[in-house]
DNA sequence: AGTGGCTCCTGGCGGC
DNA sequence: TGCCGCCAGGAGCCAC
């Protein structure tokens, strides 16, 4: 699953080769893709320049120049949009434009796909010569094109970057104050944290040593403390480790991601916790598949209080894909 | 306002 | 062997 650092690696490997390039085509084989018709996409971004790559959470923002001179004629544009934030692609005009992307769950940015492999769900072609496919199994990923103009209100709802200077200490607790949801859900909600999905709140609350199930908002400042750094540090780690490639994550030039060699307990039901050697727990909380150990991650400070309990479905308890137990 | 649950989507897997 | 149904998960939407 693509999340922060994920996200991170696909920029950087893209920041070595696409600044520079300029939009020659947009083909969308999946209309679904993108709340816009494809005219109008095209329209907006055919002729300009990449002039940046950038990351706001798990979404992807590539930065297009102005368009010049050289820029195709254009026909009427503005389609009004259906309901959603991004707008239908603008004018020409000596502003920039956006193309953002979200991976979501199997969204792949790659420079060449595999032989077999789904048709792209949309093409950027480039000049010079380079096509960057957009393959996405699940077809949960999304592409807009926004004018920058509209860029603080399509984000306006994220919550800070985790390695921006207005994420510290007191803006987590202030986050975490009263609220009762479970830590997990807490870490998964894009509102409060940009950039944390299931397998790093797994591993930052291991690695705080503070149980998933524990309501947010009973976290004391030395724990939060403790939150803070874990969650950077899980980050970073993910980053250095260029990703987790647990089910399809690959970079732009087809490689993989080696923090999944690392984990400490996401998908490590039944393993022995690599500190104390107990036995990795899974609940379910807010929908997710969460992974925890029991002894280095105690349910003490109050457990929030809506939490579905895991519990075999039948005889001789049922089995996921994974080998973990399902729920009720 | 805050929270949980449903929905989308498809490959992989277990059960029969 | 083949079919059926469940499960995974990010984020938007809705109900409570």
């Amino acid at each position: 699953m693509p999340e922060l650092p994920e996200v991170e690696t696909v920029r950087r490997r893209l920041l070595t080769c696409l600044p520079g390039l300029i939009v020659r085509d947009v083909r969308v084989n999946d209309p679904t893709v993108c709340d816009v018709a494809a005219e109008d996409l095209r329209g907006g971004v055919v002729g300009r320049r990449v002039v940046g790559l950038r990351r706001r959470g798990k979404y992807l923002v590539i930065d297009l120049g102005p368009t010049g001179a050289a820029a195709p004629a254009g026909r009427p544009r503005g389609t009004p949009s259906p309901a959603g934030p991004p707008p239908a692609a603008g004018p020409p005009s000596s502003t920039g434009r956006l193309l953002v992307v979200h991976l979501r769950m199997t969204g792949q940015l790659i420079f060449r796909p595999q032989a077999g492999a789904p048709p792209s769900r949309f093409v950027i072609a480039m000049e010079p010569a380079t096509e960057l496919h957009f393959s996405d199994v699940r077809r949960f990923g999304r592409l807009w094109s926004l004018d920058p103009g509209d860029e603080d209100a399509f984000f306006a709802a994220m919550g800070p970057e985790p390695f921006s200077a207005a994420f510290d200490i007191a803006c987590l607790r202030a986050a975490m104050a009263g609220r009762r949801a479970p830590l997990k859900a807490f870490l998964l909600d894009q509102r409060r944290i940009a950039g944390v999905g299931n397998i790093y709140a797994d591993e930052a609350l291991f690695r705080a040593r503070l149980n998933p199930l524990r309501a947010a908002g009973s976290v004391g400042p030395r724990e939060a403390r403790r939150l803070h750094a874990a969650i950077l540090e899980t980050l970073q780690a993910g980053i250095d480790h260029e990703g987790s490639s647990i089910e399809s994550f690959i970079d732009p030039a087809g490689a993989r991601g080696s923090f999944q060699e690392i984990l400490n307990v996401y998908q490590r039901t039944s393993e022995p916790c690599r500190v104390c050697g107990t036995a990795i727990e899974r609940v379910v909380v807010g929908g997710r598949g969460t992974h925890y150990c029991p002894r280095c991650q105690p349910r003490r400070g109050g457990i929030a209080p809506t939490v579905r309990r895991l519990r075999p479905t039948g005889p001789a308890g049922k089995r996921d894909a994974r080998g973990t137990p399902s729920v009720m």
